[in-house]
DNA sequence: CCTACCGATCGGTAGG
DNA sequence: CCTACCGATCGGTAGG
């Protein structure tokens, strides 16, 4: 019977949930610091684990950033299709979506902040990505707004413009939400408003 | 007759005009890559000399940040000087001030953009100052916002909500306006009109 | 999951 | 403004 390496417990396997708290911890620590600031090292310390531990769950610094960053477009993409793409008349589509879009940035202020300041960072085909759903996300929302439009509902003029306006609104909450004292829901009830506001919305 | 060091042309002295021409190229940089991604290898190479000589106009990568961060609060404070504190009613003084505001945004979003995404990364007096300006700058925009409540000509609710919200349309021009096609003016008479809406200016 | 270690690059300094 | 150079730290790898 020959010893295996297992039997001497040279070689520790990664924890179970180890993953989540690596990005748990990071989205604390990037949220701060931010990303370029946040060494490996400091993100293990963090962690409670060695820097070389890391890349047991991401193979690279870029690829845990790519991580925060494709679960978050993939839950705006998901809120997105929800919302304008139910039924119902542009203002109604449109207050919905506004109001998910700015609950999930008062929930979800971290992963939203490090995808808003860093996804310029990511290489290749995830930059690539980046650049096509934030245009697809953009392009939605001035269709919602010119439909509203030509359906006599909206009063304003720049759909672009105006689109721009209620993505800044809300990406702006990420920047001080947590220092806030105000619940998602209310939050969200109150930038709907602001949407409808800012097409100039007509009594119907 | 000795040979003395200038006659050699051994030490050559630091060019006039370098030092803007250093902050001008470091804004393109900061803009496109970040400050944390920007290396002060890069940002020599960019302006045409070797990077030890960039330590000739600024001590160190902070004090290059910290020249951008402080003309551009300067620059702030002095428009909010000029239009929360000129004569007027709070309507009048609450669109001169966001029209400036925005039209700063336009004409140096890169300015713009490097303190807001960088400031966090200053230390000690520096972040201190950074600090209290953007508190003072928010505080003198909810006052303006509760004057103009407490005068009737405002009908908005939530005053500190409302400023931030101002706060986060006019931030948010930097990030988009250099691939944007319009008039810094015209775009301070939107965001002019777009403040007063916010605070739901009712007809006096 | 660890220890040990690597080449590259960083901000910054000395000295002419 | 340059050449030459420094210690520190970076992201990442080998191997158990």
């Amino acid at each position: 019977m020959e010893a295996t390496p297992s039997q001497r417990d040279i070689v520790r396997p990664p924890a179970p949930g180890s993953g989540e708290r690596i990005v748990e911890t990071a989205l604390d620590q990037f949220a701060v610091h931010g990303y370029a600031a946040t060494s490996m090292r400091d993100l293990a310390d963090a962690v409670g684990m060695r820097a070389a531990s890391l890349y047991n769950h991401f193979s690279s610094k870029e690829m845990l950033l790519w991580h925060i960053c494709q679960w978050t477009i993939d839950s705006l993409s998901e809120i997105q299709q929800d919302t304008l793409g139910q039924e119902g008349s542009p203002s109604e589509r449109l207050s919905a979506f506004t109001r998910s879009f700015a609950q999930f940035h008062a929930t979800h202020s971290r992963e939203a902040l490090t995808v808003e300041h860093n996804w310029r960072t990511l290489e290749g085909a995830h930059l690539d990505t980046l650049r096509a759903y934030r245009r697809k996300f953009y392009r939605a929302l001035v269709d919602i707004i010119e439909e509203g439009r030509a359906a006599g509902e909206f009063g304003v003029r720049d759909s672009e413009l105006t689109a721009l306006n209620i993505l800044d609104l809300v990406i702006g909450i990420a920047n001080w939400y947590r220092s806030a004292n105000i619940e998602p829901e209310a939050l969200g009830e109150h930038y709907a408003r602001l949407a409808l506001l800012l097409v100039e919305q007509r009594p119907q």
